[in-house]
DNA sequence: GACCGGTTTTGAACATCGTTCATTTTTTGA
DNA sequence: TCAAAAAATGAACGATGTTCAAAACCGGTC
């Protein structure tokens, strides 16, 4: 990507990044990752293949930022149907909301965990900022359900929850064959979170 | 795929078949499916890069025949640390092996949930057995937990067992930029399993 | 053992992909 | 007004998976 640039380019090279996010946004969510191909990125975005990259490095770079923006929708989605609920019921409506968006915009979320970097590349700082704002969310029901316990370890386990909560919906919308029906799945996951937080009830009276 | 075939071709064919599946399980266990390219292949395999296809009908299939393998390995991990431990130790000791498998084979245990099939193509009933003998793994432990439940919905929580667990490992292996340490991912993983039987038994319990 | 029909194998050719860079076009500033 | 700097362009490059006309091979027959 070029450095240096004149105060109108800086403009312009703006609204052409602006451009070429938004079609990239819109190809990932209709067809995936896979969909994502550079020359019907310039074509959407009216602009010369080789433009692309001098608005970024290349498609990585460009798929992270959509990313970024697909992570701003769900933290958008939590927040919003969270209210103030009590503790586990603020962990049902998270996993509920977490399945919710991952139905409604699975070629974008599945996006989130599909994409690759090339080995030995970096993550940049400002995505991997981005992804643990989504776990943030879960410190409050968890200082209820655990109050004994300090941030480090909330954070830490806040992250597992997550991440199983994130292996029921993942491998729950995977349709090989015989897809989990709907109903089931949702079955499912209140159960799962029902049983972990009764769990955690357990775990904290061990405590005292 | 040709289908008609000289009896003595029939020999030629499934040994070219196996050469490439032994080449393509190497290329998938050192560089993951990325790392799999036709023609390396076809130079591993010693045979001309039309071969592959008259062997398997595209790269795809291939894929699933190695991934076929590995969870053949991952199979024979788990039965091998099971032996016959009580309830929650089973999970335990389940939990750990797959985690464990995944460290130590990460490439091809990656491959097994990154391969996508072409949209509108459906997974072959051998591979979805497969998948789904991994899963009948928990039913033992599952009744020991819940003694009251029916096949069906022992079948069901098992695999949204198995998904809670692969979702804590697959994303715990992620490395992003700071990775989770692997003593913490041992804990968090155990803790996790800790917690799910614990609230499985006052699930059960609820029931009398 | 020379010939022929059918099988099987071959790898050059094709279509498509991300990326580059010499060239052209536009903008800038004196 | 015009030369120098900056930016945009798209043909060309190097990979990729896949195909298919051609070559090589095989087994039976005279």
């Amino acid at each position: 990507m070029n450095e240096k640039m004149t105060e109108a380019g800086v403009d312009r090279r703006t609204q052409l990044r602006e451009r070429l996010i938004d079609a990239a946004q819109e190809a990932i969510a209709a067809q995936g990752l896979a969909g994502l191909k550079a020359r019907d990125l310039a074509t959407a975005a009216g602009c010369a293949l080789g433009a692309i990259y001098t608005a970024f490095d290349d498609l990585d770079e460009l798929i992270l930022r959509v990313n970024a923006r697909t992570l701003a929708r769900l933290e958008f989605a939590l927040d919003r149907a969270l209210g103030d609920a009590e503790a586990e019921q603020a962990l049902q409506t998270m996993a509920r909301t977490y399945l919710n968006f991952a139905r409604t915009e699975e070629p974008s979320w599945r996006a989130l965990f599909e994409h690759r970097l090339p080995p030995g590349v970096a993550t940049p700082q400002w995505y991997v900022d981005a992804r643990n704002r989504l776990f943030n969310r879960l410190d409050a029901p968890l200082t209820q359900l655990l109050p004994g316990t300090g941030h480090v370890a909330r954070a830490a386990f806040a992250r597992t929850l997550f991440s199983a909560v994130h292996g029921v919906v993942a491998l729950g919308l995977e349709e090989k064959i015989a897809e989990t029906p709907p109903k089931l799945l949702d079955e499912q996951l209140e159960k799962l979170v029902r049983i972990l937080a009764d769990g955690l009830m357990m775990e904290s009276a061990r405590l005292i």
